[in-house]
DNA sequence: CGGCGCTACGTCCGTC
DNA sequence: GACGGACGTAGCGCCG
């Protein structure tokens, strides 16, 4: 039988499959307390759109300062940093 | 003193967007698991697009097992069924 | 004088680039199209999201009759068949 | 029988269905013949990527100039055009 | 149910 | 030829 170690593939499959479906089912559940969060603040009066936005906001500025990051850094330790060192 | 449920309001959004952002962090790092189980299958030898589909359907059975009987079968069928040969 | 291929250049240059931009707008005006159609159908009460899937099948079915006899099918098969009861 | 316009039904999805698959092929041979060109220009000695960024810098100018429109072409042309205005 | 923003997917390109 | 990364496109879910 040219293709047997099927056996051992089809359980390593499933529990691929199974290990899958499962986090797949934790993210499911975590977005879905996200939306009853967001139902409790407009519950309470506040703007869903407008928390959404800052937010995303809060967000983009942490991924952009992620990014220039180092670089960011490099030039304002370089800056602010250096105490002593601009000679030339 | 026209607007000084400020205080509370601001710690009451500042809980908001913390426990939003958390929970965003959480499904975050579920995607960054479901992403390592793919990888992982794949260093086995497994098709990933192959392997995704295998959960999509398995997905849709689940579904429509406990919704609707399938348009997509009806459409399916109305296509390759009779060529020509409607009755009315 | 040295870079004085320059003119020949620059016509090369502007010729690729107004045949891609033409190819791109025709490619764009074909995409509308498709949008169309799909509006049409959705008029006439079709559901374009399984429309959509109907095509997306037909078409792994012509290119699975054409290259690889299913992976899918074999996965799907590993899974579901036979629980435990693997032969070595 | 409940469903039995089923065969107009299957005709007219059909159609829908041949359309649109003659117009993905359509849009599928146009994206061919871009890639061709690259693929000429390439041979020719341009750099291809610079070239796509060369295309795709132009179209954001034409969108950026269709959105804000004429208020920049007014600013534009204020500046840039008025011939013989630079009295000084 | 129509629009919008986000996420995910397929494609293409350069690298090893 | 496989891999990973970047890009643009398509699908999905949420909202009003």
């Amino acid at each position: 039988m040219a293709e047997d170690t099927g056996g051992v593939t089809a359980d390593r499959l499933r529990s691929f499959v199974e290990r899958l479906e499962n986090l797949e089912e934790e993210k499911r559940a975590t977005q879905e307390q996200i939306k009853e969060v967001f139902a409790e603040a407009k519950g309470e009066g506040y703007d869903v759109k407008i928390l959404k936005e800052v937010i995303r906001l809060r967000k983009q500025d942490r991924d952009e300062r992620d990014e220039h990051g180092s670089l960011l850094d490099l030039y304002m330790n370089a800056i602010e940093g250096a105490p002593e060192a601009q000679a030339a």
